[in-house]
DNA sequence: TGGGGTTAT
DNA sequence: ATAACCC
Protein backbone atom coordinates (compact mmCIF):
# COMPACT_ATOMS: atom_id res chain seq x y z
CA UNK A 1 0.00 0.00 0.00
CA UNK A 2 1.87 2.99 1.21
CA UNK A 3 5.29 3.50 -0.37
CA UNK A 4 6.79 4.99 2.27
CA UNK A 5 6.15 2.23 4.14
CA UNK A 6 7.42 -0.13 1.47
CA UNK A 7 10.34 1.86 0.88
CA UNK A 8 11.11 1.60 4.80
CA UNK A 9 10.63 -2.05 4.29
CA UNK A 10 13.45 -3.05 3.18
CA UNK A 11 16.04 -0.16 4.17
CA UNK A 12 18.90 -1.49 6.08
CA UNK A 13 19.95 2.03 7.06
CA UNK A 14 17.25 3.63 9.53
CA UNK A 15 19.16 6.69 10.51
CA UNK A 16 19.03 7.82 7.06
CA UNK A 17 15.14 8.15 6.75
CA UNK A 18 14.23 11.93 7.13
CA UNK A 19 10.45 12.72 9.31
CA UNK A 20 9.97 9.00 10.41
CA UNK A 21 6.94 9.49 11.88
CA UNK A 22 5.30 11.86 9.08
CA UNK A 23 5.93 9.91 5.85
CA UNK A 24 4.74 6.00 7.63
CA UNK A 25 1.13 5.54 8.69
CA UNK A 26 2.99 2.85 10.72
CA UNK A 27 2.25 3.25 14.31
CA UNK A 28 3.17 1.68 17.53
CA UNK A 29 0.57 1.14 20.03
CA UNK A 30 1.00 -0.04 23.53
CA UNK A 31 -2.24 -1.18 25.38
CA UNK A 32 -2.36 -1.46 29.18
CA UNK A 33 -4.34 -3.83 31.30
CA UNK A 34 -4.28 -4.04 34.86
CA UNK A 35 -5.00 -7.92 36.66
CA UNK A 36 -8.35 -7.98 38.49
CA UNK A 37 -7.55 -4.01 39.24
CA UNK A 38 -10.00 -3.51 42.34
CA UNK A 39 -8.66 -6.73 44.05
CA UNK A 40 -5.19 -5.95 43.60
CA UNK A 41 -5.74 -2.91 45.39
CA UNK A 42 -7.40 -4.24 48.08
CA UNK A 43 -4.61 -6.46 48.77
CA UNK A 44 -1.90 -3.70 48.76
CA UNK A 45 -4.55 -1.92 51.55
CA UNK A 46 -4.64 -5.27 53.42
CA UNK A 47 -1.52 -7.84 52.59
CA UNK A 48 -2.82 -10.07 54.44
CA UNK A 49 -5.25 -10.61 52.01
CA UNK A 50 -2.68 -11.60 49.42
CA UNK A 51 -2.72 -15.32 49.36
CA UNK A 52 -6.13 -15.77 50.13
CA UNK A 53 -9.35 -16.25 47.69
CA UNK A 54 -10.37 -12.43 47.27
CA UNK A 55 -13.62 -11.04 46.36
CA UNK A 56 -14.39 -7.48 45.84
CA UNK A 57 -18.43 -7.06 46.35
CA UNK A 58 -20.81 -4.62 45.48
CA UNK A 59 -24.32 -5.26 46.65
CA UNK A 60 -24.71 -8.86 45.40
CA UNK A 61 -22.13 -9.29 42.88
CA UNK A 62 -18.54 -10.37 43.30
CA UNK A 63 -17.65 -7.71 40.29
CA UNK A 64 -13.43 -8.89 40.85
CA UNK A 65 -11.92 -11.35 42.13
CA UNK A 66 -7.85 -12.53 42.67
CA UNK A 67 -6.42 -15.32 40.65
CA UNK A 68 -6.47 -17.43 43.90
CA UNK A 69 -10.32 -17.15 43.77
CA UNK A 70 -10.45 -17.59 40.10
CA UNK A 71 -8.57 -21.20 40.43
CA UNK A 72 -11.50 -22.11 42.84
CA UNK A 73 -14.35 -21.43 40.65
CA UNK A 74 -14.85 -17.37 41.64
CA UNK A 75 -16.02 -15.63 37.77
CA UNK A 76 -16.27 -12.21 37.40
CA UNK A 77 -19.98 -10.70 37.84
CA UNK A 78 -20.57 -13.61 39.70
CA UNK A 79 -23.33 -14.04 42.34
CA UNK A 80 -21.87 -13.70 45.74
CA UNK A 81 -24.31 -17.02 46.67
CA UNK A 82 -22.82 -18.60 43.65
CA UNK A 83 -19.54 -17.97 44.59
CA UNK A 84 -19.61 -19.10 48.33
CA UNK A 85 -21.57 -22.35 47.14
CA UNK A 86 -18.38 -22.49 45.15
CA UNK A 87 -15.74 -21.22 47.01
CA UNK A 88 -16.71 -21.33 50.78
CA UNK A 89 -13.49 -19.84 51.71
CA UNK A 90 -13.79 -16.85 49.54
CA UNK A 91 -12.90 -13.36 51.31
CA UNK A 92 -15.08 -10.69 50.32
CA UNK A 93 -14.51 -7.24 50.93
CA UNK A 94 -17.20 -4.21 50.02
CA UNK A 95 -15.77 -2.27 46.73
CA UNK A 96 -18.88 -0.08 46.39
CA UNK A 97 -16.67 3.04 47.56
CA UNK A 98 -14.07 3.80 44.48
CA UNK A 99 -11.95 6.28 45.68
CA UNK A 100 -9.33 4.13 46.19
CA UNK A 101 -9.71 2.86 42.63
CA UNK A 102 -10.17 5.98 41.01
CA UNK A 103 -7.27 7.37 42.45
CA UNK A 104 -5.00 4.09 41.97
CA UNK A 105 -5.96 3.95 38.38
CA UNK A 106 -4.91 7.69 37.94
CA UNK A 107 -1.59 7.43 39.23
CA UNK A 108 -0.99 4.53 37.02
CA UNK A 109 -2.25 6.82 34.17
CA UNK A 110 0.07 9.60 35.36
CA UNK A 111 2.84 6.80 35.01
CA UNK A 112 2.40 5.92 31.56
CA UNK A 113 1.96 10.18 30.18
CA UNK A 114 6.20 9.81 31.56
CA UNK A 115 6.60 7.68 28.80
CA UNK A 116 4.45 9.53 26.35
CA UNK A 117 2.10 11.86 26.84
CA UNK A 118 -0.22 10.37 24.66
CA UNK A 119 -2.28 8.19 26.86
CA UNK A 120 -6.12 7.34 26.67
CA UNK A 121 -7.96 5.71 29.65
CA UNK A 122 -10.40 2.80 29.26
CA UNK A 123 -12.51 2.60 32.42
CA UNK A 124 -9.80 2.23 35.43
CA UNK A 125 -8.04 -0.54 34.54
CA UNK A 126 -6.86 0.15 31.28
CA UNK A 127 -4.90 2.21 29.43
CA UNK A 128 -3.98 2.83 25.61
CA UNK A 129 -0.68 4.81 24.84
CA UNK A 130 0.78 5.80 21.54
CA UNK A 131 4.60 5.16 21.33
CA UNK A 132 5.23 5.73 17.62
CA UNK A 133 7.27 8.83 18.09
CA UNK A 134 9.15 7.22 21.29
CA UNK A 135 10.18 4.40 19.03
CA UNK A 136 11.34 6.48 16.60
CA UNK A 137 13.57 8.09 18.84
CA UNK A 138 14.75 5.22 20.19
CA UNK A 139 15.66 3.73 16.47
CA UNK A 140 17.53 7.20 15.93
CA UNK A 141 19.91 5.95 18.58
CA UNK A 142 20.48 2.64 17.53
CA UNK A 143 23.65 2.11 15.64
CA UNK A 144 23.10 -0.01 12.19
CA UNK A 145 25.13 -2.91 13.48
CA UNK A 146 22.56 -2.61 16.37
CA UNK A 147 19.54 -3.72 14.57
CA UNK A 148 20.39 -7.17 14.03
CA UNK A 149 20.51 -7.48 18.24
CA UNK A 150 17.17 -6.37 18.58
CA UNK A 151 15.64 -8.48 21.03
CA UNK A 152 11.49 -8.63 21.76
CA UNK A 153 10.47 -8.57 25.66
CA UNK A 154 7.55 -10.85 26.50
CA UNK A 155 5.73 -13.00 24.03
CA UNK A 156 5.44 -12.82 20.18
CA UNK A 157 2.00 -13.90 19.36
CA UNK A 158 1.62 -17.02 17.26
CA UNK A 159 4.90 -17.89 17.85
CA UNK A 160 5.74 -15.99 14.81
CA UNK A 161 9.39 -16.00 13.48
CA UNK A 162 10.73 -12.11 14.16
CA UNK A 163 12.69 -10.59 10.55
CA UNK A 164 15.23 -8.38 12.18
CA UNK A 165 15.50 -7.09 8.04
CA UNK A 166 12.02 -6.12 8.15
CA UNK A 167 11.84 -2.24 10.04
CA UNK A 168 7.91 -2.44 11.18
CA UNK A 169 8.92 -5.85 13.55
CA UNK A 170 11.86 -3.79 14.70
CA UNK A 171 9.52 -0.85 15.59
CA UNK A 172 7.19 -3.33 17.07
CA UNK A 173 10.23 -5.03 19.14
CA UNK A 174 11.33 -1.51 20.55
CA UNK A 175 7.75 -1.46 21.74
CA UNK A 176 7.72 -4.51 23.31
CA UNK A 177 10.68 -3.19 25.02
CA UNK A 178 9.18 0.06 26.13
CA UNK A 179 5.87 -1.80 27.01
CA UNK A 180 8.13 -3.59 29.43
CA UNK A 181 10.14 -1.20 31.04
CA UNK A 182 6.25 0.07 31.61
CA UNK A 183 5.03 -3.05 34.05
CA UNK A 184 8.18 -2.39 35.61
CA UNK A 185 7.28 0.99 36.42
CA UNK A 186 3.94 -0.02 37.62
CA UNK A 187 5.11 -2.74 39.77
CA UNK A 188 8.10 -1.09 41.10
CA UNK A 189 6.29 2.70 41.78
CA UNK A 190 2.65 1.40 42.66
CA UNK A 191 2.90 -2.09 43.46
CA UNK A 192 0.58 -3.03 40.15
CA UNK A 193 0.93 -6.28 38.08
CA UNK A 194 -0.43 -6.16 34.16
CA UNK A 195 -0.75 -7.07 31.15
CA UNK A 196 0.60 -5.16 27.51
CA UNK A 197 -0.11 -5.70 23.93
CA UNK A 198 1.57 -4.30 21.51
CA UNK A 199 0.82 -4.06 17.87
CA UNK A 200 -0.03 -1.33 14.89
CA UNK A 201 -3.60 -0.15 16.51
CA UNK A 202 -6.05 0.08 19.08
CA UNK A 203 -8.12 -2.56 17.91
CA UNK A 204 -5.09 -5.21 17.71
CA UNK A 205 -3.16 -3.96 20.61
CA UNK A 206 -6.15 -4.65 22.85
CA UNK A 207 -6.81 -8.13 21.64
CA UNK A 208 -3.27 -9.11 22.12
CA UNK A 209 -2.78 -7.86 25.43
CA UNK A 210 -5.36 -10.42 26.82
CA UNK A 211 -3.59 -13.45 24.89
CA UNK A 212 -1.05 -14.51 28.37
CA UNK A 213 -2.94 -13.26 31.07
CA UNK A 214 -1.78 -12.16 34.05
CA UNK A 215 1.02 -10.46 34.66
CA UNK A 216 2.63 -10.90 30.94
CA UNK A 217 2.79 -9.25 27.63
CA UNK A 218 2.54 -10.03 23.52
CA UNK A 219 3.36 -8.33 20.81
CA UNK A 220 1.76 -8.43 17.56
CA UNK A 221 3.31 -8.45 14.30
CA UNK A 222 1.43 -7.79 11.25
CA UNK A 223 1.78 -10.94 9.39
CA UNK A 224 -0.30 -12.72 12.23
CA UNK A 225 -3.14 -9.57 12.12
CA UNK A 226 -6.11 -12.14 10.10
CA UNK A 227 -4.54 -15.16 12.71
CA UNK A 228 -5.37 -13.33 16.10
CA UNK A 229 -8.98 -11.61 14.60
CA UNK A 230 -9.88 -15.02 13.08
CA UNK A 231 -9.22 -16.53 16.63
CA UNK A 232 -12.28 -14.65 18.08
CA UNK A 233 -15.07 -17.16 18.50
CA UNK A 234 -17.73 -14.72 17.93
CA UNK A 235 -18.26 -10.96 16.78
CA UNK A 236 -19.25 -9.54 19.83
CA UNK A 237 -15.55 -9.87 21.02
CA UNK A 238 -14.65 -7.72 18.74
CA UNK A 239 -14.14 -4.41 21.27
CA UNK A 240 -16.71 -2.11 19.33
CA UNK A 241 -19.87 -4.07 18.63
CA UNK A 242 -21.22 -3.97 21.74
CA UNK A 243 -25.11 -5.91 22.95
CA UNK A 244 -27.14 -4.25 19.72
CA UNK A 245 -24.83 -4.29 17.05
CA UNK A 246 -24.47 -8.33 17.95
CA UNK A 247 -28.16 -9.05 17.99
CA UNK A 248 -28.37 -6.97 14.96
CA UNK A 249 -25.41 -8.46 12.91
CA UNK A 250 -27.00 -12.21 14.03
CA UNK A 251 -30.59 -11.43 12.72
CA UNK A 252 -28.27 -10.84 9.32
CA UNK A 253 -26.45 -14.29 9.79
CA UNK A 254 -23.32 -13.02 10.58
CA UNK A 255 -22.48 -14.55 13.55
CA UNK A 256 -18.29 -15.32 13.31
CA UNK A 257 -15.54 -12.50 12.18
CA UNK A 258 -15.28 -14.52 9.01
CA UNK A 259 -19.44 -13.94 8.14
CA UNK A 260 -18.52 -9.79 8.84
CA UNK A 261 -15.87 -9.60 6.42
CA UNK A 262 -17.52 -11.00 3.37
CA UNK A 263 -20.74 -10.03 4.39
CA UNK A 264 -21.80 -7.49 1.57
CA UNK A 265 -21.10 -3.98 2.50
CA UNK A 266 -24.00 -2.35 0.71
CA UNK A 267 -26.59 -4.16 2.79
CA UNK A 268 -24.56 -3.50 5.48
CA UNK A 269 -24.51 0.17 5.32
CA UNK A 270 -28.31 -0.17 4.45
CA UNK A 271 -29.29 -2.15 7.79
CA UNK A 272 -26.87 -0.03 10.30
CA UNK A 273 -25.94 2.98 8.62
CA UNK A 274 -22.73 3.87 6.73
CA UNK A 275 -20.68 4.89 9.57
CA UNK A 276 -21.04 1.75 11.84
CA UNK A 277 -21.12 -0.48 8.97
CA UNK A 278 -17.88 1.00 7.46
CA UNK A 279 -16.47 1.10 10.82
CA UNK A 280 -17.24 -2.50 12.19
CA UNK A 281 -16.71 -4.04 8.82
CA UNK A 282 -12.64 -2.83 8.91
CA UNK A 283 -12.59 -3.81 12.74
CA UNK A 284 -13.78 -7.45 11.37
CA UNK A 285 -9.67 -7.25 9.45
CA UNK A 286 -8.65 -5.75 12.51
CA UNK A 287 -8.44 -2.47 10.57
CA UNK A 288 -8.36 0.49 13.22
CA UNK A 289 -7.23 4.22 12.18
CA UNK A 290 -9.01 6.27 15.15
CA UNK A 291 -6.20 7.79 17.24
CA UNK A 292 -4.99 7.39 20.93
CA UNK A 293 -6.67 10.39 22.27
CA UNK A 294 -5.22 11.97 25.36
CA UNK A 295 -7.88 11.21 28.13
CA UNK A 296 -6.71 14.29 30.17
CA UNK A 297 -8.48 14.90 33.45
CA UNK A 298 -11.93 13.35 33.30
CA UNK A 299 -15.38 15.05 31.43
CA UNK A 300 -17.68 14.17 33.91
CA UNK A 301 -18.22 12.95 38.01
CA UNK A 302 -20.83 11.32 39.27
CA UNK A 303 -21.63 8.94 41.98
CA UNK A 304 -24.77 6.45 42.00
CA UNK A 305 -25.96 4.02 44.41
CA UNK A 306 -28.39 1.04 43.41
CA UNK A 307 -30.77 -0.53 45.84
CA UNK A 308 -34.13 -2.65 46.15
CA UNK A 309 -36.76 0.10 46.67
CA UNK A 310 -36.93 3.43 46.96
CA UNK A 311 -40.46 4.82 46.94
CA UNK A 312 -40.74 8.17 48.72
CA UNK A 313 -39.69 11.86 48.19
CA UNK A 314 -37.96 11.73 51.45
CA UNK A 315 -35.80 8.52 50.94
CA UNK A 316 -34.88 9.88 47.71
CA UNK A 317 -33.71 13.05 49.15
CA UNK A 318 -31.62 11.15 51.75
CA UNK A 319 -29.95 9.03 49.13
CA UNK A 320 -29.34 12.53 46.86
CA UNK A 321 -27.70 13.94 49.70
CA UNK A 322 -25.33 11.59 50.08
CA UNK A 323 -24.39 11.22 46.56
CA UNK A 324 -24.00 14.83 46.50
CA UNK A 325 -21.62 15.51 49.23
CA UNK A 326 -19.07 12.96 48.02
CA UNK A 327 -19.47 14.33 44.80
CA UNK A 328 -18.78 17.71 46.28
CA UNK A 329 -15.32 16.84 47.60
CA UNK A 330 -14.13 15.28 44.24
CA UNK A 331 -14.93 18.32 42.32
CA UNK A 332 -13.18 20.40 45.13
CA UNK A 333 -9.90 18.55 44.89
CA UNK A 334 -10.01 18.90 40.66
CA UNK A 335 -9.92 22.57 40.86
CA UNK A 336 -12.68 22.89 37.67
CA UNK A 337 -16.06 23.84 38.87
CA UNK A 338 -18.37 22.08 36.75
CA UNK A 339 -21.56 24.34 34.80
CA UNK A 340 -24.49 21.32 34.61
CA UNK A 341 -25.61 18.78 36.96
CA UNK A 342 -27.67 15.62 36.20
CA UNK A 343 -29.98 13.48 38.23
CA UNK A 344 -30.67 10.06 36.93
CA UNK A 345 -32.81 7.54 37.92
CA UNK A 346 -34.00 3.91 36.98
CA UNK A 347 -37.36 3.05 37.33
CA UNK A 348 -38.51 -0.78 39.09
CA UNK A 349 -39.72 -2.71 36.18
CA UNK A 350 -36.81 -1.41 34.15
CA UNK A 351 -38.37 -2.61 31.03
CA UNK A 352 -35.18 -2.20 29.09
CA UNK A 353 -31.38 -3.76 29.87
CA UNK A 354 -30.13 0.21 30.37
CA UNK A 355 -33.31 1.91 31.03
CA UNK A 356 -32.87 4.75 32.85
CA UNK A 357 -34.16 8.67 32.47
CA UNK A 358 -32.43 11.84 33.77
CA UNK A 359 -33.14 15.47 33.65
CA UNK A 360 -30.52 18.38 33.63
CA UNK A 361 -29.90 21.86 34.45
CA UNK A 362 -27.36 24.66 34.39
CA UNK A 363 -26.01 25.67 37.77
CA UNK A 364 -26.64 28.70 38.62
CA UNK A 365 -23.10 30.90 38.52
CA UNK A 366 -23.75 32.30 42.18
CA UNK A 367 -23.86 28.21 43.49
CA UNK A 368 -20.83 27.02 40.81
CA UNK A 369 -18.68 30.14 42.74
CA UNK A 370 -19.29 28.73 46.13
CA UNK A 371 -18.30 25.08 44.91
CA UNK A 372 -15.12 24.03 46.48
CA UNK A 373 -14.58 26.57 49.20
CA UNK A 374 -16.19 24.80 51.78
CA UNK A 375 -16.89 28.22 53.14
CA UNK A 376 -20.40 28.32 52.36
CA UNK A 377 -23.33 25.97 52.53
CA UNK A 378 -23.33 24.90 48.85
CA UNK A 379 -25.50 21.89 49.71
CA UNK A 380 -28.67 22.91 50.48
CA UNK A 381 -29.09 25.18 46.75
CA UNK A 382 -27.92 21.88 44.69
CA UNK A 383 -30.31 19.54 47.07
CA UNK A 384 -33.07 22.22 46.04
CA UNK A 385 -32.43 22.09 42.35
CA UNK A 386 -31.81 18.39 42.23
CA UNK A 387 -35.09 17.47 43.95
CA UNK A 388 -36.79 20.12 41.20
CA UNK A 389 -35.49 17.70 38.63
CA UNK A 390 -36.36 14.81 40.52
CA UNK A 391 -39.81 16.30 40.39
CA UNK A 392 -39.92 16.43 37.06
CA UNK A 393 -38.95 13.00 36.54
CA UNK A 394 -40.94 11.23 38.76
CA UNK A 395 -44.57 12.60 39.75
CA UNK A 396 -44.15 11.96 43.42
CA UNK A 397 -48.34 12.07 44.24
CA UNK A 398 -48.69 8.95 42.53
CA UNK A 399 -46.90 5.58 43.77
CA UNK A 400 -43.09 5.18 42.24
CA UNK A 401 -40.03 2.48 43.12
CA UNK A 402 -36.88 3.12 41.61
CA UNK A 403 -33.87 1.12 42.06
CA UNK A 404 -31.09 3.59 41.18
CA UNK A 405 -30.20 7.36 42.33
CA UNK A 406 -27.56 8.90 40.61
CA UNK A 407 -25.96 12.39 40.63
CA UNK A 408 -23.71 13.89 37.76
CA UNK A 409 -21.88 17.32 37.76
CA UNK A 410 -20.65 17.72 33.99
CA UNK A 411 -19.47 20.39 31.64
CA UNK A 412 -16.55 21.11 33.60
CA UNK A 413 -14.70 24.20 33.01
CA UNK A 414 -11.18 25.73 34.27
CA UNK A 415 -11.58 28.58 36.78
CA UNK A 416 -10.12 31.09 34.44
CA UNK A 417 -9.86 30.68 31.02
CA UNK A 418 -11.73 33.42 29.59
CA UNK A 419 -14.50 34.73 31.29
CA UNK A 420 -13.07 35.75 34.86
CA UNK A 421 -11.34 38.58 35.07
CA UNK A 422 -8.66 40.54 37.42
CA UNK A 423 -11.39 41.74 39.66
CA UNK A 424 -13.21 38.64 39.90
CA UNK A 425 -10.11 36.64 40.56
CA UNK A 426 -9.67 39.41 43.62
CA UNK A 427 -12.95 39.32 45.00
CA UNK A 428 -13.69 35.41 44.97
CA UNK A 429 -12.24 33.78 48.36
CA UNK A 430 -12.05 30.50 47.10
CA UNK A 431 -9.57 30.97 44.49
CA UNK A 432 -7.31 32.60 46.78
CA UNK A 433 -7.44 30.99 50.22
CA UNK A 434 -8.51 27.28 48.53
CA UNK A 435 -5.91 24.96 47.54
CA UNK A 436 -5.80 23.52 44.16
CA UNK A 437 -2.90 20.45 44.76
CA UNK A 438 -2.08 18.42 42.19
CA UNK A 439 -1.83 18.75 38.29
CA UNK A 440 -5.53 19.66 37.82
CA UNK A 441 -4.86 22.85 39.62
CA UNK A 442 -5.91 25.77 37.15
CA UNK A 443 -3.36 28.32 35.18
CA UNK A 444 -3.58 31.84 35.20
CA UNK A 445 -3.42 32.68 31.33
CA UNK A 446 -4.23 36.06 31.21
CA UNK A 447 -3.12 37.03 34.91
CA UNK A 448 -0.50 36.94 36.52
CA UNK A 449 0.46 37.92 40.39
CA UNK A 450 3.65 40.08 39.84
CA UNK A 451 1.07 42.31 38.23
CA UNK A 452 -0.66 42.92 41.62
CA UNK A 453 2.02 44.04 44.13
C1' DT B 1 -25.19 -7.33 37.02
C1' DG B 2 -22.19 -2.62 39.87
C1' DG B 3 -20.43 1.84 39.81
C1' DG B 4 -18.46 4.04 37.09
C1' DG B 5 -16.93 6.38 32.30
C1' DT B 6 -17.11 8.12 26.81
C1' DT B 7 -19.07 9.71 22.26
C1' DA B 8 -22.82 10.12 18.79
C1' DT B 9 -27.44 11.29 17.57
C1' DA C 1 -32.26 13.38 26.65
C1' DT C 2 -31.28 9.14 25.09
C1' DA C 3 -28.75 5.42 23.23
C1' DA C 4 -24.87 3.14 22.14
C1' DC C 5 -20.26 1.77 23.49
C1' DC C 6 -16.23 0.61 27.10
C1' DC C 7 -14.47 -1.28 31.75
Amino acid sequence: GNPAVVGAKNSPRVRDQVLPTRNSSFRVIVHVDLDCFYAQVEMISNPELKDKPLGVQQKYLVVTCNYEARKLGVKKLMNVRDAKEKCPQLVLVNGEDLTRYREMSYKVTELLEEFSPVVERLGFDENFVDLTEMVEKRLQQLQSDELSAVTVSGHVYNNQSINLHDILHIRLLIGSQIAAEMREAMYNHLGLTGCAGVASNKLLAKLVSGVFKPNQQTVLLPESCQHLILSLNHIKEIPGIGYKTAKCLEALGINSVHDLQTFSSKILEKELGISLAQRIQKLSFGEDNSPVIPSGPPQSFSEEDSFKKCSSEVEAKNKIEELLASLLNRVCQDGRKPHTVRLIIRRYPSEKHCGRESRQCPIPSHVIQKLGTGNYDVMTPMVDILMKLFRNMVNVKMPFHLTLLSVCFCNLKAVNTAKRGLIDYYLTPSLSTTSCSGKHSFKMKDTHMEDFP
